[in-house]
RNA sequence: GAGCCCGUAGCUCAGCCGGUAGAGCACUUGACUUUUAAUCAAGGGGUCGCGGGUUCGAAUCCCGCCGGGCUCACCA
């Protein structure tokens, strides 16, 4: 069923009414009066609770670093102005500690040093607080480095307190659906998500360095292409059209290969999937992927290696990580096996010996598999493959050989005409990257997409729509390439340890709270 | 979509062979100018996810629903 885009505009995009009316009203929770409380207090005597800025001069982390030789019981003539969020408060507001993104400073509210109406402001701070201190910098007698403030401003009142202090954020609900607490309490987090912009960052940074340029393309499509996957539909009201949110970008970046933007291209960002959300699957996730023209997949592969690699030595300090207990080594070279071998490996059937759909689909049924009766050799085998070899395959490895029937954008393997020249690589069971030397022959690809239409016909929902425009693109000419795209969110989780997608992703999705 | 598990104060958790709710942190008030999970004293705070049932009595047992987690299915 389509959603219905008419009627009111005020209630069109938000779902369920919110009760924005009632948002200000009457306090029901005891912590917010008191501190609504004491921000009419701080108004009362003249100071603005959010102010514009603040003019800092350093942060707490580098503090922590220029005065690394500050001996315990000594003070420095250095006045800085430090600024953060208020984390916890000893001794009636006395000792502060003050939070910023780099690290944390001790704040001393010195008595001798603070006006009546300072000394007044401190004690209407609550935990929460961000706060901008101006004072002089000293370490204590127990060692602890300190601002001796002498100007205290409240940058933004916090009105809701956080969480438990020592234990932090359990609740996982609350850590996605408040994320912003749960990077507040939560180093774990924080990092995790810090991580992740370094990983992207250094992809982007090796990419660049090889001479590709980054270019970005539809999120909407007409005809959602490039894989096999089903699509969020929306809806363009001017044209009266329905879109897609893209499922892959391969299509519209192979066009921008044909018109020679660039030989090298890449596209990092978001890709839309609508099917089951898991530890390993968020409907919207991030994925590189990249076109070289004039190589084929063998030269993916070293690219996929250089790329993976460089991005776990940027999160860690070798290419030996620990996920979940278990270590993998991740330099060059990978090992690189065909799928039809690993099958053989696993199960004992050689598919390769097999010369009809009927026997690759009795085969397949031995093992437990289900299957239509539709199903064709190359689904037999992957079915198989994706059954019984997948999650065993936990160093990193390049496996090749896809069937034809199940990569209809890819050359078709110049020794095997049942295979293509296509890998998907795989670490800790997972799919990491899939890559092809990118089928250019405008006939074959027609009749590739037509083999996919009767697929669909025959009630394959996520096999690949014709794209006619695409084929006529190829009939200008496309350059032979290769192409390869890496699946981002999952490769931070491996690096970072992460044992579910939602903590790679910011706002992972879930189901609006009733 | 299916199975299993979870939902108690703002947070972290205890209580659960049925007798009507507790701790620590946080909060309020007071003490304290060298603390750092500060400490000490006193105090306030709960439709025990929601609805129904069983029962003299339900946080506790049963059913349904909502939300979440894990596994499976889906994700070729």
């Amino acid at each position: 069923m389509l959603p219905d885009f008419a009627g009111d505009p005020a209630t069109r995009y938000n779902g369920p009414a919110q009760d924005w009316q009632d948002m200000t009203g009457e306090d029901d929770n005891q912590f917010r009066a008191a501190r609504l409380d004491k921000l009419g207090q701080l108004k009362a005597l003249g100071v603005d609770p959010y102010p514009y800025a603040f003019a800092r001069s350093a942060e707490a982390g580098v503090l922590e670093e220029r005065y690394a030789d500050l001996a315990p019981d000594s003070v420095t003539a250095d006045r800085v102005a430090v600024a953060g969020r208020v984390r916890a408060m000893r001794n009636g507001g006395m000792f502060i500690d003050l939070h910023d993104s780099s690290g944390k400073i001790q704040i001393f509210s010195d008595k001798k040093l603070l006006s009546e109406q300072q000394l007044a402001v401190v004690r209407l701070l609550d935990l929460g607080d961000i706060i901008g201190v101006e004072g002089i910098v000293r370490r204590t007698r127990r060692g602890e480095l300190t601002v001796n403030a002498t100007e205290v401003a409240v940058l933004a009142k916090a009105l809701l307190p956080l969480p438990e202090k020592y234990h932090g954020l359990a609740d996982v609900e609350t850590r996605y659906r408040q994320r912003y607490l749960d990077l507040i309490v939560n180093e774990d987090s924080r990092a995790v998500l810090r991580q992740r912009s370094r990983i992207i960052a250094s992809i982007r940074r090796r990419l660049v360095e090889r001479g590709f340029l980054e270019v970005e393309t539809p999120m909407l499509q007409a005809i959602p292409g490039g894989a096999a996957a089903k699509p969020f539909i929306t809806h363009h009201n001017a044209l009266d059209i329905d879109l897609y949110l893209r499922i892959s970008p391969e299509l519209f970046l192979k066009r921008l290969l044909v018109g020679g933007l660039s030989d090298k291209l890449f596209e990092i960002n978001r890709n839309f999937r609508n099917e089951g959300i898991s530890p390993r699957h968020n409907p919207e996730f991030t994925l590189l992927e990249l076109y070289q023209a004039y190589v084929d997949y063998e030269a993916m592969m070293e690219m996929t290696e250089h790329l993976v690699t460089e991005a776990a030595l940027t999160a860690g300090s070798t290419t030996r990580i620990v996920y979940g207990g278990k270590a993998i080594e991740l330099a060059a070279p990978w090992r690189r096996a065909p799928m039809a071998a690993l099958v053989l490996e696993h199960t004992g059937i050689d598919f390769l010996a097999i010369d009809s759909a009927a026997v690759a689909r009795a085969a397949a049924r031995r093992l437990g598999i289900e299957l239509a009766d539709t199903a064709d050799w190359g689904h037999a085998l992957y079915a198989v493959f994706n059954t019984r070899v997948e999650s065993l395959l936990i160093e990193p490895i390049h496996v090749t050989g896809f069937p034809r029937e199940i990569s209809p954008l890819t050359k078709t393997d110049r020794n095997d005409p049942r295979l293509t020249e296509r890998f998907e690589s795989f670490i800790n069971g997972w799919e990491i990257a899939n890559a092809y030397s990118e089928l250019n022959d405008p006939q074959e690809q027609l009749v590739r997409f037509q083999a996919q239409m009767r697929e669909r016909e025959l009630g394959d929902e996520d096999a690949q729509r014709l794209d006619a425009d695409f084929v006529t693109a190829l009939e200008h000419g496309m350059p032979p390439a290769g192409g390869l795209g890496i699946g981002i969110d999952r490769l931070v989780m491996l690096l970072t340890d992460s044992p579910s997608i939602r903590d790679v992703i910011a706002f992972p999705t879930l189901r609006p709270k009733g």
